[in-house]
RNA sequence: GCGCUUGUAGCUCAACUGGAUAGAGCACCAGCCUUCUAAGCUGGGGGUCGCAGGUUCGAGUCCUGCCAAGCGUACCA
């Protein structure tokens, strides 16, 4: 309707342009929207708000004009001027009654549209380090990344979802080493724990599987171990330098057999992690590990086209990026002087390893501390000759964790914190993935697990499935008490919907495309959110003020026409969001 | 210091990207269950849109300057 409506208009532009009222030079952007308040009828453009500026007119006598241009449709039952300039449309009942013939016939595809014409999107989320389990910061991203996702996919996009493993590196060095030495106490050897080391009980699970598969094949006694090592923090030393002479010493005492400790450490941790995505209904087309880029030489490549194209270069034994002169605060190292590539490294070959793969669009949801890390990225991609423009980092805020009036600090490190896991156990998925979604991402959040923990009705969730069982239930009463249904005979009679309530519904049905597109192209799930609320809103006064079971047929039959219409579309809406439809609550 | 993000009802947040009288949910007050699930509905109070300027027909939204919070400012990710 909208768009029938800026159709309409922009006939009405070319055939003042004619008369020369409007000269030829005009193109605006045509903007139609639903208005706040019926007074204002269906939809108001202010066009000729617009338009009055640079047309040099008055801007009431400007939509005179183009109300009087306006060809003839038989859904537009008024045209009205209002306020400064706007252009009021009234929308013809009968119009209104055709959305419920839409959702019947489309059904599960209500909602969705061509829009992305098939283009293919990337989107990588979450891509956590495999070095402990997920914890309830990942799971905003992850929710929103799944929802974004599944928001594309139904506008028309082609989307490939991916989670980035960095199984190479520093951090999981860290990891290995944490899993050996928490074997080596195991295995009876005692000594004190490196500071900087994970500390998480996990990290004993699979130290305790090490040591089951084999046994006290990788034991050195802790003298060895911590033989000439610097001081650690604690005791007045530097916990990094520490954390970094403990690793070599790890690699050099286990020699080959470090890599068993190692994959042991990640292959434990990337099964959790994607066990616990699946049941949080998060899924990807691929796991895109780091390592490869690596063995496959990708790495290197990048960074020689990088050269060839005259962005490297050496200072104090490291080599640089000029990523100061593509719009980055400074330079930024690729290669440390030890000769190990940094991440930043790896993440350029990464994004242009994306870009090479055809896809028009990528998608990075970060956590926003890493904002600092976009000015670079796009650098790098500059630089390599790519498009940045198809770069589209979106930043997720942490949620912050309460315990009622105290808040929980979250370190994957220090072992407190709260996983995603035991979230999820508390709370239910539903509940957890619509609570994350619920807020704009760049928005703050404030996750106060008490709340979410108690089963109250307070829960937003619970009000939107309870709509949906509610129509299940009538339907369900439909038998019970003897009644027919005849779906046909209802949509003959759909001119019998005409309570303020049902109009009301209407409306709000024809919107969900709308809110959709927008909701897609903005990556704005929240908006999805905010509308089943409100469709929920809708139905519930409904149900409150209007018998649904009449005796009368026609009326009947409608009105089970119009509840069944709202079922799908709740239906339609949650399972965007990941979230089930009870039939029964 | 500099950069990014955010300041809207007592609390948590919206506001169709510059439109008409800024809206919901909690919380608070007053009502509605022999009738399709009361996890629901109806009504009510509650606002200097952080502050001050500017841009224009029109600003919560855009520009500038302050104030406050969070994050970043590594040869860590």
């Amino acid at each position: 309707m909208k768009k029938q409506l800026e159709t309409l208009i922009s006939e009405a532009l070319l055939t003042l342009k004619t008369q020369s009222i409007l000269t030829d030079d005009l193109n605006p952007v045509i903007h139609v929207e639903r208005t706040r308040d019926v007074a204002h009828g269906d939809f108001a453009t202010n066009i000729a708000l617009i338009l009055a500026k640079t047309a040099k007119k008055n801007p009431r006598q400007l939509a005179e004009n183009i109300i009087a241009a306006l060809p003839t449709n038989e859904a537009v039952l008024k045209v009205e001027i209002a306020g400064a300039g706007f252009i009021n449309f009234f929308i013809n009942p009968n119009a209104q009654y055709q959305v419920i013939v839409d959702i019947h016939a489309t059904g599960e595809n209500f909602g969705k549209s061509n829009r992305g014409e098939g283009k293919k999107i990337q989107i990588e989320f979450v891509s956590a380090n495999p070095t402990g389990p997920l914890h309830v910061g990942h799971g905003r991203g992850a929710a929103y990344g799944s929802v974004v996702g599944n928001l594309l996919t139904a506008t028309g996009f082609y989307v490939h979802r991916e989670y980035y493993v960095n199984d190479a590196g520093r951090q999981m060095d860290i990891l290995a080493t944490s899993v050996w030495l928490r074997y080596l106490e195991i295995s009876g050897e005692t000594f004190v724990f490196p500071s900087n080391a994970y500390r998480g009980d996990y990290v004993r699970g699979i130290s305790q599987k090490l040591f089951n598969q084999y046994g006290k094949n990788f034991v050195h006694t802790a003298e060895t171990v911590f033989a000439n090592l610097p001081l650690d923090e604690p005791k007045g030393g530097d916990k990094e330098i520490y954390i970094d002479t403990v690793i070599s010493r790890a690699k050099e005492l286990l020699n080959k057999d470090y890599r068993i400790v190692f994959d042991m450490g990640l292959n434990d941790i990337l099964e959790d992690i994607k066990e616990d995505l699946i049941e949080f209904g998060t899924t990807y087309d691929q796991w895109f590990s780091e390592r490869s880029l690596m063995d496959d030489g990708s790495i290197d490549k990048a960074l020689a086209v990088l050269k060839s194209n005259n962005y490297l270069y050496e200072k104090d034994g490291a080599i640089w990026f000029k990523s100061s002169e593509l719009g980055d605060e400074k330079d930024r190292v690729v290669i440390r002087d030890n000769g190990q590539h940094t991440y930043f490294a790896s993440d350029i070959a990464y994004h242009w390893n994306k870009l090479e793969r055809g896809f028009d669009t990528l998608i990075d949801i970060w956590g926003a501390d890493h904002h600092g890390y976009i000015p670079r990225v796009k650098a790098a991609l500059t630089a390599l000759g790519a498009d940045e423009k198809k770069l589209n980092v979106l930043l997720v805020q942490f949620a912050s964790l309460w315990r009622g009036e105290e808040k929980v600090s979250m370190s994957t490190r220090s072992g407190e914190f709260v996983t995603l896991r035991e979230l999820r156990d508390e709370v239910g998925r539903d509940a957890a993935r619509f609570f994350y979604v619920m807020r704009r991402s760049e928005q703050h959040m404030d996750f106060d697990l008490e709340l979410a923990k108690s089963k109250s009705n307070e829960n937003p969730v619970f009000y939107v499935q309870y709509a949906h069982a509610r129509v299940c239930s009538v339907l369900r009463q439909l038998q019970e008490k003897g009644f027919t249904k005849n779906a046909v005979l209802g949509m003959a009679n759909l001119s019998e919907l005409n309570t303020e309530h049902e109009t009301a519904l209407l409306t709000t049905l024809a919107r969900y495309p709308e809110v959709i597109e927008r909701a897609a192209t903005q990556y704005e799930p929240h908006l999805l959110i905010n509308y089943l609320r409100e469709l929920a809103t809708d139905f519930h006064t409904y149900y409150n003020a209007h018998q649904f079971l009449v005796e009368d047929d026609k009326l009947r039959n409608a009105r089970l026409n119009l509840i069944i219409a709202v079922q799908q579309v709740l239906v339609n809406g949650l399972t965007l969001l990941g979230i089930s439809a009870p039939e029964a609550m």
